[in-house]
DNA sequence: TCTGGGGTCCTGCCTCGT
DNA sequence: TCTGACGAGGCAGGACCC
């Protein structure tokens, strides 16, 4: 296993035990705060909060300096801000993300071509067969390691394990910059002390219900009974825990994965309580989706739709559809038919659309659609919502209107948004 | 203090057809 | 013809992840 190395950084030596491992989790360090200071050599070493500056956006990722003052991701950025009041907004600029990010991953599969993404910036990585060709798994990870510094000029950290679960959980103990390899053999010894809260899938509600029970360690998972378990967090998710506890973890690396939903939802700078701008909204955020679904030749079966009110209670309603679509009128009346029969009439923070139950387009659905029809009907929505009200949502709002990759000033590229 | 946006998965309840 | 059991699928809500 790993051991310091004088800069408080887990480093495992040369030549570390890495008997019966097979995966790799890289996860690059802070990794928009990374791109911005690689962007912007001059953001090295302040505190750096990546979020929208104004209305209620949260922190999408902060430096290192800034987490040493208690800045965490999903934190308000009005709370972030006084926790550290030095600390320097960054607005998120998404697309040079991904750029990034496929320049990393294009790094991993130069490496292996059994490459799991499980998000910008963070892959699982089956070196079982490429050990002829690179060495053993820790020689492996510490290549990576080289090449991403060398390549892209960040950091990363790399847990190195027999399966996917432990290998996660070194990576975030080998953080930042460092390097973690649980032989397989020690992998018991390595998870036993753990807390429950740091197992992939237990989040604060399935911690304090196995907390309540005295389960605290992944050897208490280890030891209670399939009852117990079942009792404080379900039954799928107590036998997978338990599953995990004993170090088995029958999940492959999958290099395929198919989407099963799209969707887009709003938080708005001040609540709404007009129906008439929501269902405006709601059918832009449908356009949206829509065109998604078009360059995806895919088409939707089920709309839900999401809606948030003033005291962040949460509804969503859904239905499916007679016939499959990928038309943003059909999604967007779909849309409104459902808000229309939630009674509830408080102000709204936030409205969502999503499109379900994915199928390839042109299976048995009825295949017509017209960009420039949606659009028009889209754009008289959103200028009669306009005329009506003026303010600065509704501007926003016709801003990111366009979503069929075509228009110029309203092109939502031209925004940062896909 | 005041909580984004994009997703996946699970659970419980209900309806419907057999 | 009525009734109950059962499975499938739709729907709503929530936890969790990055």
């Amino acid at each position: 296993m790993g051991h310091g190395d004088g800069r408080g950084r887990v480093v495992s030596p040369e030549g570390a035990d890495d008997t019966g491992t097979r995966i790799l989790h890289v996860d690059m360090d802070a990794f928009y705060a990374a791109v911005e200071v690689l962007d912007d050599p001059t953001l090295r070493g302040l505190p750096l909060i990546i979020g929208a500056p104004d209305g209620r956006s949260v922190v999408s990722s902060a430096s290192y300096e800034a987490r040493r003052y208690g800045v965490r991701a999903a934190m308000p950025v009005s709370q972030a801000l006084r926790l550290c009041p030095t600390a320097r907004i960054v607005p998120p600029h998404f697309h040079r993300y991904q750029e990034v990010s496929r320049q990393v991953m294009a790094i991993f599969e130069s490496i292996t071509p059994l490459v799991e993404p499980l998000s910008v910036d963070e892959a699982f990585l089956d070196v079982q067969g490429v050990r002829r060709l690179w060495g053993s798994p820790a020689r492996i990870a510490q290549i990576i390691r080289e090449r991403v510094q060398a390549e892209v000029g960040m950091s990363c950290s790399v847990g190195v394990a027999a399966t996917k679960h432990v290998a996660k959980m070194a990576s975030t103990i080998a953080k930042p910059d460092g390097m973690l390899v649980v032989a397989a053999s020690d992998t018991l010894d390595f998870l036993a002390p753990r807390p429950v809260r740091a197992m992939w899938g237990v989040g604060p509600k399935a911690a304090e219900a196995l907390e309540s029970r005295g389960i605290r360690t992944i050897r208490d998972i280890r030891e209670s009974s399939a009852e117990m378990l079942d009792r404080a967090v379900g039954p799928a998710l107590g036998a997978r825990l338990a599953q995990l506890a004993r170090g088995e973890d029958p999940r492959h690396v999958e290099t395929e994965r198919v989407e099963k939903s799209v969707g887009h939802e709003e938080t708005f700078d001040h609540d709404i309580v007009d129906r008439e701008f929501l269902r405006a909204e709601l059918l832009r955020l449908a356009d949206r989706v829509a065109a998604r679904l078009r360059r995806a030749q895919w088409e939707t079966g089920t709309i839900s739709i999401k809606i948030r009110f003033d005291d962040f209670r949460t509804l969503s309603r859904s239905q499916t559809l007679p016939e499959p679509t990928a038309v943003g009128q059909r999604i967007g009346e779909a849309a409104q038919g459902l808000f229309d029969q939630i009674e509830r009439r408080d102000p709204i923070r936030l409205v969502g659309v999503r499109a379900e139950n994915l199928r390839p387009a042109g299976a048995g659905g009825i295949g017509l659609w017209d960009d420039d029809e949606d659009w028009r009907r889209v754009e008289g929505a959103v200028d009669d919502a306009v005329a009506r009200f003026g303010s600065a949502t509704i501007t926003r709002a016709r801003h990111l209107g366009r979503g069929d990759g075509r228009g110029s000033a309203l092109h939502p590229k031209a925004h940062g948004i896909d």
